[in-house]
DNA sequence: CATGAATGAGGCTTCATTCAT
DNA sequence: AATGAATGAAGCCTCATTCAT
């Protein structure tokens, strides 16, 4: 890419570099080991901007932190049945960013050692993910089943953006599809989307 | 008696309290967001004997974390379909020894923004869960499916110890073990252990 | 009219507008604890204008500090008897000009941390009192005398604008005159203005 | 005086060389224009100290400026005439300690723009002068004419350690005693101690 | 051997001030 | 002429670590 030689008194493309920036050094070694300098240098301006544009590196972080938030379109009218596999597509949403992007998840795993982050963590994942899949149970233990495949979609994130798994790490979404899709199936009670069987 | 009233500790009792310590810390709260004032306090000696004792906070969080990996007894001679069970009661384990205990993959999660323990992290997960899993595996996919069920239990284990999600943090190994039984043998394509379904 | 409906201040009224702030915030709470940004924002303008219009902080403060001088009517040409009443009247000044006036001591006291400030405070006490309690009196020890008496009303101003003793923040001049007459007439070994006693 | 060539290793020292240097720096400047670094510097220590002993910057000023707290013998059981007397020495006692002891009093006026110092100012300046004052007047106006004779102490205050009039700060308390005591017994009503007229 | 006083590096944040638009 | 983006210095504070005692 064409680096521009330097942004200069652009406070929109400021706040999003410095945003980007942040975003990357949160997912990569979350909170604690990221300083506002490193974040600074990264984006390529001075660290007191900052301060100036978000007021705090914790409310920096919060807003690095909260990009799941978009809406997570929970299937607007189609079939529910796919709801899972478009959850599945949001937790590795990672791919099509590039590293760069930040999983906020990710972000928020490396920064659990805070407490707010702890909280932030558990309400995002229940308005993100447990939610919606509990509304596909009809069985007992419909919590439960929710968060257990909830807490897969961590695990893959971990596995993927932590811990870097081999097979996980190279795999793709559509790689995953076919089996996550039978897993869900299998928690939730629900018929898969087709019939395709891995 | 001549001693002092204030207990006098010989050196591998103080040692072993600091370790203690130091991984009850950890895990709770990760590497940077423990200081050794807190262990030492925790301990309950003067700090400077963490340095005295390991040299320094980051070897004594080598000896920490690899003092929390136990070999994992990996099926002695048992049945084979036995395992995974045995591997989800040992990603659970945490409700067995209290919180002071420190779950290893809890404590090394919360710490993963220092590099070496991303790859503590990796190569203690394929040795303790993806190899053996894969071992059962008899299918394509071999090590992408020993991976995807290891993610779940990192899942499981994040979702209770970070997340606190309250379904999963109330649930004891007996509540999951029929769900995971059912999974990993949809996942491994092994035969579940015995012909119980949930 | 074609003018933008943001009024535009002309030089003059910016400038002015500054000045104010700036003796206002002084007044309050001293050199130190102001910013420049405070004092722009209660002037309605851009900080910038402060270096633009004053070349510093600290430059603002000196003009600030020295608008805050008056020349001290020194009793134009009626009995002298009156002129410590008058001089209690312009260092009680505060109520006539509410609040946001400023009085010039004790903004000076406030940011006495500064070495020119106290050069200042020191010169302007005795231009304004010292001075002229001293011609007033024909006793041995005149200059202490007339210090005293200084220290007196700085004291009362002290009282009122920054420790805000309850009894002296109520008074008015009033209340004070027959007090401060008697105890003038005493230290200055004049006569009180008129035979009257409180 | 024979400086010893560096103090070492001794908490008490250490903690009162910060203490006798922040009282010092308090006096003379103020909270906001005395650095930790200054104080450390001039105790000859390390700025870190600071915050071992003392917690913050903030508790450090207010155990500096709190000296004043000496109970003030507020006259056991000898004539309650002595009383105006006994204060003003207080109120100059600077003379004893040299100019590195610091004036409380001095101290809290220099740092007003801190709201807690105004406070504080407040409450020490009644329970030391005013409360005292008061009880020896049996006439209207009790509370207004002790606080006149409190600002005057003030004011002496003032004039001798910021704003440095010659007369007030070359005399010594002796030179101002008869004085005081005139006006004393003027505003409060009470007979002079003796019949010494200045 | 053990205690705790001392230190230096670095973190977050605010401020006065300059420079481009 | 005026706005506000950018900067560098400095402030408070915490931490890991070392050094006397």
């Amino acid at each position: 890419m064409t680096t521009p030689p330097k942004r200069k008194r652009d406070r929109a493309a400021t706040r999003a570099a410095l945003l980007a920036a942040a975003r990357a050094r949160f997912t990569l070694v979350g909170y604690d080991a990221t300083s506002v300098r490193d974040i600074a240098r990264d984006a390529g301006v001075d660290a007191t901007l900052i301060f100036r544009y978000f007021g705090s590196k914790e409310r920096l972080f919060e807003e690095a932190s909260q990009l799941l938030r978009e809406p997570v379109d929970t299937g607007t009218d189609d079939a529910p049945a796919y709801l899972p596999t478009r959850l599945l597509h949001t937790a590795m949403r990672q791919d099509e960013d590039g590293t760069a992007g930040g999983q906020p998840l990710t972000a928020l795993l490396l920064s659990s050692s805070r407490p707010q982050c702890r909280e932030q963590l558990n309400s995002q994942l229940y308005d993100t993910y447990v939610r919606n899949f509990e509304e596909l149970v009809d069985l007992p233990d419909r919590e439960l089943r929710a968060e257990l495949l909830t807490a897969w979609l961590i695990g893959i994130n971990v596995a993927r953006s932590i811990a870097h798994t081999p097979a996980l790490s190279d795999a793709c979404v559509n790689d995953i599809t076919p089996y996550f899709e039978q897993v869900a199936a299998l928690l939730l009670g629900t018929p898969p989307p087709g019939e395709s069987s891995p």
